[in-house]
DNA sequence: CGTGCCGTTGACAGGCGTCAAGTACAGTGG
DNA sequence: CCACTGTACTTGACGCCTGTCAACGGCACG
């Protein structure tokens, strides 16, 4: 929880008891989805907002052209799904076997003001991201979602990715060549290792880093 | 006011209450700033959330090598500033004279879920520019650049950029070269007419709604 | 009228996209 | 257990787009 917005719930500005209402969502059922199904769909009605339990989900935009846009994933924990708008502007697929739980906000008084966070949250990662995809060449893409795909498998330095290389790709605005050519450039500067076509171990996390600045 | 809030409000979720707080903004102390002075600086404790009054707002990260990225613009009647962090991760900069608001968010109880559509709205805008950012070309992200600007100048096809090209580059990921390139080669294509080094009149909107797909 | 900033235009090179071929691997069926 | 097949990934060749470097033009200001 970030301390700008726990200081604002001890000021009591957030009421707490918008905090227990999102414990409702233990309660709720879980519904499984295989890879590559959707959850959302662009142009829906958007009325629910959804949590991850296991898997992932990537969110994403495909322009009329074909061009695909993945704008975030989200893994175990992560909430999803909230926006100001009437209708879906994006869809929401699965990455492998996946597990979500959804609540429908309008029902669920008090649901707003605890998603104050995630929404920054969502904000924020956005904003990250589009330092990375706007002013980073390939490689130092690649470094940074290595980075970031460590960091939220827990600051590992060995771990597996969710995703094929192509939502690789389309997360960050690349070809799937150009992807798997920059982690090759990785692997023999010696700075990653690729276990399988999935795994990967960080060797040399301050040559990563340095490459994202 | 979007629709999907707007519900919520009806439905009670979202306590009127918190809306007129919002007007107490208005009593407020305006702040005028010059072309380029800083609102605040990457690394600052934050605390304040503002509003432009007039003028124009650049929100903007630098890189330890010197790239510079810009997150958004934000003009009159716009709030920036909300974040879930202790500190700024960004800087915020006036663009030409502007004159701003400012509120502490720890002493304004009620603030937060009268914010929650800015948020929301800051989000949406950071979604669609990673689409811009990620998968468009030069001319195209110059042109969705042209119709962000003639929409948020009130839907005008004739209006002034409030921006220099710098900051047009390095809010679409490119060089001023670049930008010079693809605004000249939409004027020689009769798309658009330049008036002066700031004035833009959209002569087909059509062709420039087509580039950004 | 000189000076400096901002923007435009041109030449050139390099990075990345495109197209194509080759490799690894999982799943299926014999 | 092995061949077959399809998918995902890698690697190579090539061309274009855009970044880089440089010169030039326009405009505001002193």
């Amino acid at each position: 929880m970030d301390a700008y917005v726990a200081n604002a719930l001890q000021a009591g500005t957030i009421m707490p008891a918008a905090r227990t209402n999102q414990e409702d969502v233990e309660s709720r059922p879980l519904s499984n989805f295989a890879d590559g199904e959707r959850i959302y769909m662009d142009g829906e009605r958007a009325g629910q907002i959804y949590r991850v339990e296991y898997g992932a989900v990537r969110i994403c935009r495909i322009l009329a052209n074909g061009r695909r846009q993945i704008l975030a994933f989200h893994f175990g924990g992560n909430w999803f799904g909230l926006q100001a708008e009437d209708l879906r502007r994006s869809s929401a697929e699965a990455v492998g076997a996946t597990g979500i739980k959804c609540v429908n906000i309008q029902e669920t008084p008090g649901m707003w003001q605890g998603l104050l966070p995630v929404i920054l949250d969502s904000f924020s990662s956005a904003q990250e991201h589009q330092l990375v995809i706007g002013r980073h060449s390939a490689i130092e893409r690649v470094a940074a979602f290595l980075l970031e795909m460590s960091d939220r498998s827990g600051a590992l330095c060995k771990y597996d990715l969710f995703m094929p290389r192509v939502d690789i790709a389309d997360y960050l605005g690349l070809t799937i060549e150009t992807v798997s050519r920059s982690l090759t450039k990785l692997k023999s500067r010696g700075v990653i290792k690729l276990n399988g076509t999935r795994g990967i171990e960080i060797l040399n996390q301050e040559m990563l880093e340095n490459l994202c600045m």
